[in-house]
Formats: structure tokens, sequence, C-alpha cells
RNA sequence: GGGGAGAUUCCCGAGUGGCUAAAGGGGGCAGACUGUAAAUCUGUUGGCGCAGCCUUCGAAGGUUCGAAUCCUUCUCUCCCCA
């Protein structure tokens, strides 16, 4: 493939690159040497759920493999197993050995519904980090200035602010750009949020006398809200592991204004295609039916195509059409009469007694289709009784 | 080593003796509307078979008819000076 080919794909919704136009050069040098790209992932070993914010970035490595080129896959688990401390969130408890192991298995069953295993490698930073002695860690702390430290734009904020900033949190981004000395990466790929680690990683080669690496950043993907990063912990994302049907139902909450940017770093659908529908929404197309296309585009990535479309029907049949879905849950309830409060508590559909007399209070709960509004109400149980609990939680009765 | 600030419900953040299950915002949930689990608007947001009761304001004690609010001790965070 030539370079310019390559180029075109590489740079597809690359938020910069550092140096500028610094990838026509590797690339021209590798080929030179007759060798493919060196390029690296830094992984947090302590969230092997990938979501499809993560996706971005590995997106962007299979990108490279299409190219030609080799993936490292780094296993931050040295840092992991001190516990990471940044940011102000208190610090999180070291990962054990078997935990780090366990979370590994997982990426690596994920990771791989994207990236071409053969040309993937996975490593370990414990393996180089844990043996170092203090000497090779003071060497390594003698290559880059506290000033230099202070140009990263966090710490620079929290240490005029005066908030605490612990040295450990230096020796992360050293010890995050010391991987990139020994994998001799010619390419670091990451966040938006990790330029200053990626370019801690190209001085840090400088100074031990390796070509830099290039640094590529990609945009952070706004999760289901639209608004904040995706990420697990604020429950605004889309696991890749999550059924089609999930699936589909979340991309459609995604607000209209973040349709593109899903297209252009979730999918493989060519550019200009993806232009024309930003114009066709301009020019009055519905959101909703692109945002169909969109959410179908995705599942198609991890599911067979015909998962897809059944994604689509079902998610027509109950939210367009308000019927009920294909498969509900079913429920055994032990008795013929049942308050219907404790029935909410006891299956599930609710944490409490309280959450349940809320819902019923706004309205929120159908029995038989029939809306529900006495909180006392005592139900007679037949099978196949059917429990709609807000908007999309339902339930079969079985006595 | 010395001095100071603070810890409030899922999060942020008001509240300095009763009217406080605790303002406001965010998030969540629900309803209406719709083109969708978009947007917008409205309601709701500790628990309990709930017109009542129980448990919450870092922890433990104490003062008081009554405490998130006052006192004591403790734990933890942060700042300033050295």
């Amino acid at each position: 493939m030539d370079f310019k080919d390559q180029i075109n794909i590489i740079e597809r919704g690359v938020s910069e690159i550092v140096p500028d136009g610094g990838l026509a050069a590797k690339l021209k040098k590798v080929s030179e040497e007759k060798r493919p790209l060196i390029v690296k992932l830094g992984a947090d070993p302590s969230a092997p759920d990938i979501h499809l914010g993560h996706t971005v970035v590995l997106r962007k490595l299979r990108d490279f493999q299409r190219c030609g080129h080799k993936i490292f896959f780094l296993i931050g688990d040295f840092t992991g197993m001190i516990g990471d401390p940044t940011g102000k969130s208190k610090t999180r408890k070291p990962l054990s050995r078997e935990e780090v192991e366990l979370n590994a298995k997982t990426y690596e069953k994920q990771i791989f519904k994207i990236l071409d295993p053969d040309k993937t490698e996975i490593v370990f930073n414990s393996s180089w980090n844990a043996p170092m002695r203090f000497e090779d860690v003071l060497k390594l702390t003698s290559k880059y200035t506290v000033a230099q430290m202070l140009e990263r734009d966090d710490f620079s904020k929290r240490y005029h602010a005066g908030d605490g900033i612990t040295i450990t949190e230096f020796l992360y981004s050293l010890i995050q750009g010391y991987d990139s000395v020994v994998l001799k990466a010619d390419v670091e790929v990451g966040g938006t949020d990790q330029k200053f680690n990626l370019l801690v990683g190209r001085s840090l080669q400088r100074e031990y006398e390796i070509d830099p690496q290039i640094c590529l950043m990609m945009p952070l993907l706004e999760g289901l809200d639209g608004v904040n990063k995706m990420s697990k912990s604020l429950g605004n994302y889309i696991g890749i592991d999550e059924p089609p049907n999930e699936m589909f139902g979340k991309v459609m909450s995604i607000s209209d204004e973040m349709i593109i940017k899903y297209f252009t770093l979730l999918t493989d659908v060519p550019s200009k295609d993806i232009q024309k529908m930003e114009e066709d929404m301009k020019g009055g197309t519905n959101p909703r039916d692109i945002k169909v296309k969109l959410a179908k585009e995705i599942i198609k990535t991890y599911y067979p195509e015909e998962m897809a479309h059944q994604a689509e029907e079902e998610f027509n049949r109950v939210f367009a059409k308000k019927e009920l879905p294909d498969e509900i849950p079913e429920y055994h309830v032990g008795e013929k009469e049942v308050w219907v409060i404790k029935l909410l508590t006891d299956s599930g559909l609710s944490t409490s007694n309280s959450e349940a007399r809320r819902l019923i209070q706004g309205g929120g709960l159908y029995i038989d289709n029939e809306r529900v509004q006495d909180d006392k109400l005592v139900i007679e149980c037949r099978n196949g009784m059917i429990i709609k609990a807000g908007k999309r939680k339902f339930l079969k009765l079985k006595v």
C-alpha cells in the first residue's frame, strides 16, 4: 500500500498528530528498513470491560494493522499493582497478580473483536519495570524536570490551585514514557487526554537516543449524555459485549448532534458517505433515520448483520408501535394474590417499595396494558399477565 | 514542628438550635409531547403494607424538652509558615 493510502486511512478521525506531518517521514523510514511500524497503546489494567469509547483507539490500531503494521498492546500492570493515584480521586486499591491476569484475559477476548491477533502482541510493563533497581529509577527521573512536568495543564492547574500532586503521579508519566523507550515505539496512540503522557514518551526516547515516536491523539468519545466522556463509572456507555437490542436502544438515545461523530469514529462507513448524511440532515432528513443506520452499522461490527436488523425490528415494535418485545422475562409468583408493590420489589422491577410507589404515582406502571394508579392494589395473578414498569421493563407472570 | 480550613443525602453544594428527610444544580427515574430510549416541558428522587413511623448530615460520646447545627474526643482530607 502506498504512503498516501496509508495516511488517508490512518488520519481519519484523528484529533492531532505530533509532530505535524511526522507520519509520512516515519512510514518512509520503516519502509526503507523493511519493517512494519511499531505502534504502542497503553491500557489501564483495572478496567477490562471495553466499551465503545475504548474502541475509538482500538479501531485506529486496527487501521494501522490494515496497513501492515504491528501493535504492542501494553497492559500497564506495574502501575496497576501500585495503585493509580491519578487526579483527585482516592487512591485505587492495588490489583493483585491474579486480578491483573484475569483482566488481561478479558482484554484479550474483547480487543480481538477489533484487532488482528496475528499482528498484535500483548505485553506487560511489569516485566521490565518490576526488576528496575532504584538507581535505574533515579537515572530515569534525571531525564525530566519539574518544570517540564508542570507544563501539563492538569498538573499546572492543580499546582496553582494549591491542590496536592504526589511524586508518584510524576513518576507515572515517566513510567509510561519509559515503556515507549523499551518498546522502541514508532507511534503511540492515545486519547487527547493522554497527550502529555505520549509526549513524555517522545522526549524520553530522545534522551535515550531512540528515534522519537509519533504521537497520535484520538478525540474522546462523549457518552450517551452527549456531554461527558464515555465511561463506565458515569454509566453513559455502550459495552462491546452488550446484546444487539441493548446496543440499538442505546445508540438511539444519543443526541442528534453526536450522530456524525459516532459514524466517523465507530464505523467503517466511508467519509464521503458520512458527509452526505450530514448534508441530508441539514436538508431536512429525519435524524432518526440516520441514527437507525448508525445503530445498525455499529451492531454489525460486533454481530452478524442479521442481528442488527432484528434489533431494529424489535425497537420499532416496542417503542414506535408500543407493542410487546419479542422476549419477555418470566417471573414466577408464589401466591395467587399479590400486592402490586410487593410484586414490583420482589421481582426486581424496583429496588424498594418506595420506588415502586413512586413509579405507580408517576403513572409508569401498566398491567395487561392498563395503567395502575392504586398503590394498594392486590393483583390476582394469571399466567401470562404482562407487567410493564416504565418504558422498557417488562415481565410476564407465571403462577 | 507551628498555624488554619474542612468532612452534608448518588455527585456538586446550601444550611450555625425547633418551620429540615434537609434549598439549588447535576445525574437518575417517570409522565406528556414527538421523529427516537433526540430535543423540550412537567413531576419525582432515604426506608417502611406510607394520613403514621423509623434511620440519615465523617465516628463516638455529651449538653438540651429538642441538634446537621452547641461541647468533648477521635478518624480522615486539604492549605499556609518552617
